[in-house]
DNA sequence: CTGAAAGCGCTTACAG
DNA sequence: CTGAAAGCGCTTACAG
């Protein structure tokens, strides 16, 4: 029924050994010798049967995916980077959705006693002390979170700079023109909703302008929470020509409410979001906005997460790298300079 | 330094054989051996070898999932349920993005060549009539189409039934009093697009409305293609005082439209949508929309598809059904009774 | 550059 | 209800 090495062994007229080597590119094959195993190969339609290159190489391993509460946009693309990475690696993915504490706390706890080599991290549980620590303590386990830069040794971390970030999006605002600035903070629970505000903060002190509390409301991150802020900052007197959404669900929540109050985004009001998930090419006009490169920032956490795991069943230390991954300012339509002049 | 069976069974005073029979929850086991099993178990964080397992059983599959272009709620939906249920039935994903023909055509071979045991395609490749051949060709391997029904034997399919849902839509949307209503149209080379339609006009025609032309105006069930329909339908003398995009994008895009024509939802013009996709809850005012369960429908068609293709291995002729789940008219803040009578 | 032997950690099929 | 034997389809480690 199934065709398998020896089949192809066979056929070419070498051992089975030599066909492992054909396939497993290894350079110690003499050409013509190569050619024979590829074309039995071919004519077979051989494929190798994974379950037992698996077991012989011992080089397969397991990795749980704490995912909370997130968008789906931000989900559907760190999946796609986290399933491919992981499909190289012969690694296989074990998602759970996992709350806060304490909830977060019993998963881990589950999926070490299940076997697990190791578990990937999403905010806001990676940016809890709790779970870090129960993280930490857990030498039997690889940990690697993404999102927030964290600079824990045994646990490793994929971020972008989150301040830098906010930070330049802001001179970019402030460039444009704008003195009044409003911003919307994300969720208390996250670390990136003090990184990106310290960003900001920063940017408009370099820039010689005043903070003003009014100006910076709270959000959850839900665009729920943005239309809420939206509302109490236009309602200020004066508003503000701009308004910096701390992401692109509440920017677009902003979005939507300047739209109601007939205020044209971006001649009557800039708007500026943060992640670039699809959400901010879906809406008009089409968001200014931080591009976090998600895929690639999955990708690379279950790269090093494979990595340390490796590391350590061969007996060295895992070397639990914090890698930062660039952000990029995608200016699209919803940003301008202001019309009218604003006294201060 | 990885425990296996023998240590368990070791513990135990039993044979490997008896722990396996424990972990398989096979009931030929005595209770005080299986506890005494259980113990060793724990004791020894024993955890099953996955690869040893699939290699033994023989009862792994690999399943190649062809997507292409979706929303990214539609994927991260689909994404979390396929992978729910393939680790449920030892299957492993290969993820595939691949746009229409030929390049789905040729994707799928690929896959074939690489000695997937099935596939499953989305729309519009699960549209395609040249895909759906090929598919049907092949005869080792086996397919399931999610999304809209079709009756090929030879291909599963999962999906709700398009052409009731939309009905039972508008019928809603009659029902509220109103008469003259807008209608956005799918992409042509999805079959939904047909289905939705003749839904819409059936129930207009069941009312005794009659149908007219310049209500119902091209889309391609992006946000974009929905905001220049809405744009054509609000320009109408007179304007629809109702409008059904026939998916979430874009009654959305029709939404932030009216918005901008300073046309309240839903007190001044109501707007339905279709999929239930996290847009729907994410914009203001939430959408009312069908809901179409996308995890529900996945899991299904991978579990329809292992199935297949165990009965294939066993020598049985697969059943290939095709499953119908149910949809939901999700009735949320977006509709309402017209305000003004409209004459015809 | 190539092969014979042993083994990865389970399960299947057969005994008893 | 339990076990000894064989085998799943590869790869590792050692020879030559």
């Amino acid at each position: 029924m199934q065709v398998t090495a020896s089949d192809v062994a066979r056929m070419a007229g070498v051992s089975p050994m030599t066909v492992s080597r054909v396939i497993n590119g290894e350079t110690s094959v003499r050409e013509s010798t190569r050619e024979a195993v590829n074309r039995a190969i071919r004519k077979l339609g051989y494929s190798p049967n994974k379950a037992a290159r698996s077991l012989a190489s011992a080089n397969s391993l397991q990795i749980g995916l704490l995912y909370a509460n997130p968008s789906s946009a931000y989900l559907s693309a760190m999946l796609l980077g986290v399933l491919e990475q992981a499909r190289q690696n012969d690694t296989q993915i074990l998602l759970v959705e996992c709350g806060a504490e304490p909830d977060a706390s019993k998963v881990i706890r589950g999926l070490i006693r299940s076997g697990v080599d190791g578990v990937m991290v999403t905010p806001p549980a990676a940016d809890d002390p709790v779970i870090l620590r129960l993280l930490k303590r857990n030498r039997g386990i690889q940990a690697v979170t993404i999102g927030t830069k964290h600079e824990d040794d045994g646990i490793a971390s994929v971020s972008i700079d989150d301040y830098e970030a906010a930070k330049a999006m802001t001179r970019h605002i402030i460039d444009l023109g704008h003195r009044r600035i409003g911003y919307i903070k994300g969720g208390a629970e996250h670390w990136s909703t003090c990184w990106r505000l310290a960003g900001f903060r920063d940017a408009l002190l370099e820039a010689g302008i005043e903070l003003e509390d009014e100006l910076i409301v709270a959000g959850d991150y839900s665009y729920r929470s943005g239309l809420r802020a939206a509302d109490t900052l236009l309602n200020l007197k004066p508003a503000p020509t701009a308004i910096f959404a701390s992401n692109d669900d509440m920017a677009a929540a902003t979005v939507a409410t300047a739209h109601r109050y007939s205020i044209g985004v971006p001649k009557g009001l800039t708007v500026c979001g943060f992640d670039d998930t699809f959400l901010a090419t879906t809406i008009w006009p089409e968001l200014t906005t931080v591009r976090q490169p998600i895929a690639d920032m999955s990708k690379a956490a279950i790269e090093l997460l494979v990595k340390n795991v490796r590391a350590k069943r061969a007996g060295l230390t895992p070397a639990c790298d914090h890698l930062e991954l660039k952000f990029h300012l995608m200016r699209r339509q919803s940003d301008a300079s202001p019309s009218v002049k604003i006294r201060r």
